[in-house]
DNA sequence: CCTAGTTAGTATGTCTCCATACAGTATGGC
DNA sequence: GCCATACTGTATGGAGACATACTAACTAGG
């Protein structure tokens, strides 16, 4: 992996940029690679956890909560739900809306995935100290908020 | 955007990745914001900026520095040959490659880049300190590191 | 009521990238 | 020289996500 390679040659912006894009998507790729036997991507794992965590939730919300469009939610949902690891129930208010629950087969395979979750999460923790990690997260958290200011003024702008 | 709506209540490896992950795209998109009316997006002009400084240069090398695949680079260079911002040459000692430049249009367009980068870089960088925007890439790296081990063993066991 | 506006979920097209496979070309051992 | 190997650039298919537009259904104002 080149992660570090283009560190010192390539231009000022695209080191920030590369280097997070970069490993965000390597750790989307470890995930995939330890949940690959069990037929898991990371974002099918994060709705999986998220459902059982939060009990019946409209779609919306989960995407919400996961930082994802309605439309890729969705998907997601479609394929969990085809290996029944979670069900769709319709809401007795709204006839739009359909309530997402773990099931039981569910509720098994995430026990698997918190397991190596935890591994999973010890490699990628080593030489990096809680302190580190708190404040990568603080510094990313500022930094996402400046992007939505950016991003927020542009569409202003236009 | 919801960058920091999803941090108290999501499942714990999904705040880091996800987190990470949202960063990225948010970068990316501020980006093509900005460079939108230049018709450019963060990565072809990365690839100009690259050709820029380091003179005539197979895709190959392109592709490493920047670490992206080959193919993908071969595209980028082919939209930004189309609008004649850099010039392919064949190379004298191996009739496999080409060889990239930026042309005197490329320059120019490449001036306003610039400009905009440091315009932006400084609204990012607000409310960080130059010690945190340095340990940010630091701790990165490391997970980098870390991840790039996870996923070599990875491939061993397999 | 009933109409206008909003929201939930879905379908579709696009974007950006990767992985793989391929054809042409170099290179090093024999 | 010749062959196996490695490498360059390209083509293709797929993954993952977004934006847009659409249908169905809810809601609030008149």
């Amino acid at each position: 992996m080149s992660m570090s390679s283009h560190e010192l040659d390539a231009p000022p912006w695209l080191r920030v940029e590369s280097t997070i894009m970069a490993t965000a998507r390597a750790i989307r790729q470890s995930y995939d690679q330890r949940f690959s036997d069990l037929d898991l991507n990371l974002s099918e794992a994060s709705v999986l956890a998220y459902v059982a965590e939060h009990g019946a939730l409209s779609q919306t919300q989960i995407a919400k909560s996961l930082g994802l469009g309605r439309a890729a939610t969705g998907a997601l949902i479609d394929a969990l739900e085809g290996r029944a690891l979670v069900q769709r129930q319709t809401d007795p208010d709204d006839r739009r809306v359909w309530l997402v629950e773990i099931t039981i087969a569910g509720k098994e395979l995430l026990e698997e995935v918190y397991v190596r979750d935890q591994i999973l999460r010890k490699q990628l923790r080593n030489g990096i100290t809680r302190q580190e990690r708190q404040q990568l997260a603080a510094v990313l958290v500022r930094l996402g908020n400046n992007l939505a200011s950016v991003l927020a003024e542009e569409i202003e702008t236009t």
